[in-house]
DNA sequence: ATAATCCCTATAGTTAACTCTAGGTCAAGC
DNA sequence: GCTTGACCTAGAGTTAACTATAGGGATTAT
């Protein structure tokens, strides 16, 4: 069983737009075609697709994702780059887990600050320990 | 105590280009100059700028967060829009957390893929649960 | 008083990741 | 056999967020 470009970029959530571009950037040198030119998706096609999609919310460029299917293509030489990658992958991620709950305590303080200064209908009730101009 | 834009640029880890540009855009109508045009920033202006940042890393385009800013410089009458941006703001943060949640599993199975391939020496150990072509 | 070093504006250039258009092929239905 | 709709490539256009350059003014160090 194979799927189509537009039923990919519908189960995927992305655009046929954006499959082609990364066929056209190497990201999909695994996908086939048939003898005049259309690309067949198989299942497997679509999983690693959606390991793409997990690289990419790393914050990992496509030139780069480009370097781990070549690595993947390479067979088992490569084995130990790639695992070193998803090391260093997790590590990132790591980081802008630890990144984003900093973030959301800043959140949730201003959210706080607003709901207080709601419910005095001013914001004047922070008066001193009001900080950054709002 | 005021500060310059490079001393500003090094406290926050960013450029003078970023601060002059945030500037142009709109984020700091609030920064002070010089009779002859120096900007002088004051601790309240690097913690709202602190703030902008915390905005940014939540995904927040620059036009958008002016139009927070404006709401700050339009007093009390604004005060439901910033809780309920706030608000809005904290539930994209919560997505953004499960989501990076979500590939962070993918990215330990993948470690731990590829630690038991290099153990063995070849992928082929994965050989029928292997998806996605690596 | 002059050179170095900071600051300024205005504007042009860069980059990534799409997004779209033009022009063409191909398979299915009427 | 012809229209319709999905597919294709090549290449131009878009957008956000910087980043850099050119040209000039002010302040500090020698």
């Amino acid at each position: 069983m194979t799927y189509s470009i537009s039923e990919v970029a519908k189960e995927l959530d992305l655009t046929v737009y954006a499959l082609r571009y990364y066929d056209k950037e190497g990201l999909m040198p695994f996908v086939e075609r048939t003898p005049s030119g259309t690309r067949l998706f198989k299942e497997s096609d679509i999983e690693a697709l959606k390991i793409i999609q997990c690289l990419k919310s790393t914050g990992m460029p496509i030139k780069e994702i480009k370097g781990f299917i070549e690595w993947c293509t390479e067979g088992d030489s490569t084995l130990q780059q790639r695992y070193d990658m998803f090391l260093e992958r997790k590590a990132i991620v790591e980081a802008q887990l630890e990144e984003l709950n900093k973030t959301m305590d800043v959140i949730n303080h201003k959210c706080n600050y607003y709901k207080t200064a709601l419910d005095a209908g001013t914001e004047d009730i922070h008066h001193n320990n009001k900080i950054g101009n709002f």
